[in-house]
DNA sequence: CCCGCCATCAACCGATCGGTGGATGCTCCC
DNA sequence: GGGAGCATCCACCGATCGGTTGATGGCGGG
């Protein structure tokens, strides 16, 4: 019998997780939280065998709930249920150590597959979930410094470099410095092409 | 008995849906669709008195679909259940005849109440979606030309005056000119704003 | 110590941008 | 017919931008 704990802050959502869950004789729904906060208590609590996650969710997201209740309780599968999301989001909750990446749009039958896999220990990913990870594996991370980055967020409401410079107390030479270097590191060539690359990329 | 159809592309939403409608003694489900096209199809097929409508779908959005249903069957009432979207998609979905517009992370006992609401005649707004078209009417409508888009969609992509030029097949003063309106429109004074203001109204 | 990264700064120059003040022609609607 | 909106186009000019080629200094880590 798998023992699952259900947190997501959509009522409806919740309540089409459990009552798929309860089509499965060795899934046991022993919580529902509808929020962050809420699931990692109840794991500590409760003492799940697998906690499903929502990804976004109001106070803790599911990254940081993910972090919480492994740290707490470090058998306890963490699988995330999610929409379609950016893959800056997703590459987090890897990093805080989820076993599982399922999609809401994905038939019942994967889902309770998807769950019996991660509870018998392995690492499930749904096919577009992992074929964004390849594709993103493949791409050098890119980061621009907390200077690049002020200066760009000024970019976007419109500045020019000589007002840039006068909000921040440095010279124009200085914002031009910090634009070229950003442009580097986000291959691109001009301010407008800078900005909406780095909202795609998740950096602003 | 009020008979409702429920439209919505993830299995797991639909399933909680028709767990809460099970649970209210005046409220049958009569069928589910997967996208909006079926949702059309079994409107016309199985005549409900309520269209249970997801905004996003694949093929057919929910905007287009009430349009549809409401056409073929006026007396049907249309309730859109949304994650909170855009206001310019819930813009369409008022122009399109929906009667209702519920939140999908609303209290259970709220979606039912507003779908009771609905049938009986009344026009049924989510507290939060009321404030946002509030909000809204006080701000002008804003739209862009089809080819101020156009020019705003490749400025975005980083391409300078001179190039859009030469990817319309018109000249560089024609570049500007369009240009110069947008800026009019959406109140400001360069590319970069430009683009990420028409982002922000869901024009880009 | 050396290296890498970051922050700061300069001058020069060609290209681009934004503004200005026009213009024509087409379509649609009152 | 007239007005509004749209698409197209022009020349000129000052401001800004992006690139180049440097430079200094601080901090952290091997």
């Amino acid at each position: 019998m798998i023992r699952v704990l259900v947190a997501d802050d959509h009522p409806i959502v919740r309540g089409g997780i459990v009552a798929l869950l309860a089509t499965a004789d060795d899934v046991e729904v022993i919580g529902e939280a509808p929020d962050g906060l809420t699931a990692v208590e109840l794991a500590e609590r409760l003492e799940p065998d697998l906690v499903l996650l929502d990804l976004r969710m109001p106070g803790l997201d599911g990254d940081e709930a993910t972090a919480r209740i492994l740290s707490a309780r470090p058998s306890t599968k963490v699988v995330i249920l999610t929409t379609y999301e950016s893959d800056t989001s997703i590459l987090t909750a890897i990093e805080a150590g989820a076993s599982g990446y399922l999609l809401k749009a994905a038939p019942p039958e994967e889902i309770l597959a998807g769950i019996r896999s991660v509870a018998g220990g392995e690492v499930v990913l749904a096919p577009s979930i992992a074929a964004l990870l390849v594709g993103r594996s493949a791409r050098p991370t890119v980061s621009l410094s907390a200077r690049e980055t002020e200066v760009l967020r000024l970019v976007a409401q419109g500045q020019s470099n000589p007002a840039i410079a006068a909000t921040l107390f440095v010279s124009e030479a200085t914002v031009k410095t910090h634009l070229l270097h950003a442009f580097e590191k986000l291959g691109v060539n001009d301010r407008t092409r800078a900005v909406t690359k780095a909202m795609e990329l998740g950096l602003l």
